[in-house]
DNA sequence: CTGTGTAAAGCAAACGGTTCCATTAGGAGG
DNA sequence: CCTCCTAATGGAACCGTTTGCTTTACACAG
């Protein structure tokens, strides 16, 4: 049988009551008491049961991760994987766990954080995306339930939410391709309903009309943050008749399935077609070429992203005056997928 | 505030057992009571309390994976992220949670696992690694606690467990450099201390011996899962006087530090060194040249490990003549780089 | 009309903790 | 010597469910 907190009190001759104020470090506790009875839960093998202690606590020392909708088609990107190592180191080093949960669509995605939430089974939650309006957001936000947003919210400001300056990133990362001397540049963009595939979009466009560049509607290519999205944009853009010298694809993993795409074809990078992307994850710098990309931080915005939340979790009465919004630092990664000046 | 079983009670006029029993399916409540009561929750919004469920069930229908810390640096990140979306879509469909934890060394490990496991928070593990002379393992396996290894144990005959056959899968890669033509094969293996690494090895030596080739000390090599330990080996292969015309690394992680060291030498692939590795990571296919690697059916590994996690803590009975014991197949996907026979 | 079997629902005791309130025993102050 | 205070501990209710054991209410056979 497991040992319990009575046991412990049988054996060391002492009430439930002063055991459990022995564990939570009571001040009225005398030493001596205190010091036996930790050797007698130590011999016994003591554990806390967890779901006792969250029942009356009303507290379960977890969070959990909710990943987007095709979680078993997104989840192939290395994006996701260092969000959740970041989010798990820092949840660890703060003693709470994580639970990853994720739905076949929206609906079962609000069902499962009803669940969870309601259930009390976790304390709050991570959002690892941000839709246009989404119905997660609402429930969590009229629940009054504690969570962050990795990205940013289109309806509510005063959200917590953690995220790049993915407008100036996407600017950075034109801007780089026009100072290499590019003046047709063409975009893959993400699906329409994600903020950052808006947000990306927003940056590439200032970046161009500031230098005066001509922007075809053409050179703008909507997809997945996925290969074969990337390698379709591909052979739409080199099949134009006076196509881009350069693009900005929208996710490292867009490159990929350009740079498949054009090796196929037997097109040099970055002589015919100059790539930069975003994330920098893992695998950018391992494919040939290596991809440009701007580092967006993503283990850090994982980090914060648990930081914030746990914060908020223990004193959720933060927001006097300081930020709801904590924008993580880009930073383009120059390599060999945009060295080089187009002949014209 | 939240509305308990007791509130739906009252509001319904029955007693809170009656309400438990609405909710388990029990079979003597009338189908009039049922109905009623169903309606009610419905109005009050009503969740179940999964905290208090647990505590007198002791059952809380969620599953942990250990992350292996070394993970963070041993491993190919994108193996340890096919493996967690086969287990979590599985444990989804099961309607388990999954939780997500890791340790610095195996003794925060086993703290851990011990706090979850005697703390009740979970119903059972799944352990990503197989190393020699496990603590984990030996608590687990002691404390009679549901579990499955991903990989094989060197001491325990009957525990549960997914794997390859990867003795088989080493004898593979090496037969089919042999059948090129090659003779002087070396072998990049990884630390010695897991499992999978003996296993590799252990199967290339069988390959070797069985066609009856010389096989030099100094044509195997030490590393880790890590595209360093890849460049090392490389740079140690050619310089030896007789060196190998081909080899078969541990990972795909490794094949890529090797593929940046020749390229870095101006060597080619595969004509002065021709190489197979495992694993058949996603961006395999991307290198240059893409790389022979051995499938093994990642996703799979996950997915079947959780369906076999579920099924023993649902009825831990069932070694019943059934092995404990269940082997994904592999599968040799042959590309660029190890498709040329060898001058000689 | 009484005894018996059965379906439907209620009672109350767990499950393993936490915490408010009461109790006890000294020691200080008057 | 008697209060009164305080430090240290004990007692018991409660957190939200589940479940074994009763109870209730009929229907039906004898």
């Amino acid at each position: 049988m497991t040992v319990t907190i009575k046991d412990v009190a049988k054996k060391a001759g002492v009430s439930p009551s002063t055991v459990s104020r022995v564990l939570s470090g009571h001040p009225r506790i005398s030493l001596e008491t205190s010091r036996k009875v930790k050797v007698i839960m130590e011999e016994m093998g003591y554990t806390p049961n967890m779901m006792a202690k969250s029942l009356v606590s009303k507290t379960t020392n977890s969070i959990c991760i909710i990943l987007p909708k095709p979680a078993e088609e997104l989840f192939s990107n290395l994006f996701f994987m260092e969000l959740i190592r970041g989010i798990v180191t820092q949840s660890s080093r703060s003693g709470y766990d994580v639970l990853i949960s994720s739905g076949a669509n929206e609906k079962e995605e609000l069902e499962a954080v009803s669940r969870l939430l309601k259930g009390r089974r976790v304390d709050g939650v991570i959002l690892l995306y941000s839709r246009k309006d989404d119905a997660v957001i609402d429930f969590l936000q009229s629940g009054g339930y504690p969570f962050v947003l990795v990205g940013r919210s289109d309806r509510y400001e005063d959200i917590l939410s953690v995220d790049n300056d993915n407008i100036m990133a996407a600017y950075d990362a034109t801007n780089h391709l026009i100072s290499m001397g590019h003046e047709r540049i063409g975009f893959v963009s993400g699906p329409p309903n994600l903020i950052v595939s808006r947000d990306r979009l927003e940056g590439y466009r200032k970046a161009m009309q500031g230098k005066g560049l001509e922007m075809k509607d053409e050179w703008i290519v909507e997809g997945e943050f996925l290969q074969d999205s990337g390698y379709r944009a591909m052979s739409f853009f080199m099949n134009l008749p006076n196509r881009p010298t350069a693009l900005v694809a929208v996710d490292d993993m867009v490159s990929f399935g350009v740079l498949r795409g054009l090796n196929e074809l037997k097109y040099k990078v970055p002589e015919d077609l100059a790539i930069v992307s975003f994330n920098n994850i893992p695998l950018s710098e391992l494919s040939s070429p290596p991809i440009s990309s701007i580092d967006i931080g993503i283990y850090h915005l994982g980090y914060t992203a648990s930081q914030v939340l746990i914060q908020n979790i223990q004193k959720p009465d933060n927001q006097d005056g300081y930020t709801n919004r904590f924008v993580i630092p880009h930073r383009l990664i120059v390599r060999e997928s945009s060295m080089h000046t187009p002949g014209n």
